[in-house]
DNA sequence: ACTTTTATGACATTAATATGAAACACCAAG
DNA sequence: CTTGGTGTTTCATATTAATGTCATAAAAGT
């Protein structure tokens, strides 16, 4: 089992450093020298860890963790910072974008093979990724599709999250509150009543094939996904 | 249930600020101006949530959030710092600390409530009851239902509370006052009679199944519910 | 039979949710 | 830098459900 690593940097030196230290370890690795590149090189097979250098052509690592966290393909894909020492603040920045974990230059490799592993086992439980059927309707988290028999269902990317932790937490009452924090995140700060205009938007995309009664409104108390009733 | 919150900020603007947005948004607050002060509130009644401003006068806010996380009483409070624009090292250290989260002066009301809302969800234990089955009728707090068998029995809020209530207090008789108290809450103005009138939606509901026997008058006294009799 | 207490249906009031549309934020193409 | 499109959040309003109270019926106790 070879994970994938995505090294994204630009100085030649460094990347290639990482490259040949990692692959010494055993790590299948890619590399990108730009933004561009990178968005080239996050598309299937996925790699298990992204290695971002903070500071790069064509874009920031901000930018690149930002469209990671958004997309539902790579969102849980773990990303090491690398930073140059006295980086403080924009270690802060990016915590809040979900960096996993930072790397100070210079570092050894040593470190560098410590911390992946550190990283990786972390986030091991890598939600399993396979589709989940609910009366026929589909959700396939790996091609970012909901479908009824051969129908694709339209829907925004919020609502394809919130639909996705129904299917994988039914007969569950979630309130408001709790959904922010399992669709939006935390950090989120969101009017409750949101969460009604997605449930709406959510019944919508489903109400054609009549999976509609699965989004179950329970008042005073919240929402529940729930084959019953 | 209304929050205590303990502000310990220096500055006499900000404090009275906070303590009115607090306020007005149902909070109870405390308010310390200084680190000798703010230990001296810290006793109880605990407060809930502690804002605590970076910078204030007789040690720093690090200090005082240590301090809070090495008593075993004040260990699971959760913080928020205060922090000014530009000290944003300051947050390393401060997660470090354990500061929960942080806001950047200036901020709006609406962020400040937002984030202690968000703060104070995510500390709250989540406390999974077990479902409770009585003679086949089953109340499942999870998914907020009653059932029997596989049939869903259709009840309002009030109602689910009521028989939640009973179903952990069986065998005994309550008084409506004593209902009111412990299903609509204390310092409620409603009559005595409405009880008869949910007692009545009550029995309604599991009646189908004849788990309305259970639902006993007690004439003169109340209510009760039992399996006996 | 009479008094007290509870049961019940109806209804006005209040609260919660559903919904459409506007405002807003973001990103990518021009 | 502007523009257009996409997706999100908020707001105003409509709709629906729940609640508390009352009047009256029924039942229990004396």
């Amino acid at each position: 089992m070879t994970a994938r690593i995505l090294i994204v940097e630009d100085e030649l030196a460094i990347r290639e450093m990482l490259t040949f230290v990692l692959e010494q370890h055993g790590y299948t690795t890619v590399a990108a020298e730009d933004y561009d590149s990178a968005l080239d090189m996050l598309t299937e097979p996925y790699p298990d860890l992204v290695l971002l250098d903070w500071m790069f052509p064509g874009g920031s690592g901000i930018q690149l963790a930002k469209r990671l966290r958004q997309d539902e393909f790579t969102r849980h894909i773990p990303i090491i910072m690398l930073t140059a020492r006295g980086e403080e603040e924009d270690k802060v920045r990016g915590l809040e974008v979900g960096a996993d974990d930072f790397i100070t230059k210079p570092f050894s490799p040593k470190e560098l093979v410590a911390r992946i592993k550190a990283v990786m086992r972390r986030s091991a439980p890598t939600c399993l990724e396979d589709p989940i059927d609910v009366q026929g309707l589909q959700l396939d988290p790996v091609s970012h599709r909901v479908t009824v028999g051969d129908q694709v269902l339209d829907m925004g990317p919020t609502e394809f999250r919130l639909l996705h932790f129904f299917m994988t937490h039914q007969e569950r009452v979630y309130s408001r509150e709790q959904l922010l924090d399992n669709v939006w995140g935390t950090n989120v700060y969101v009017e409750d009543r949101t969460v009604d205009v997605h449930i709406r938007r959510l019944r919508k995309a489903v109400t054609h094939s009549g999976h509609d009664r699965l989004i179950q409104t329970v008042r005073g108390a919240g929402y529940r996904f729930s084959t019953r009733l």
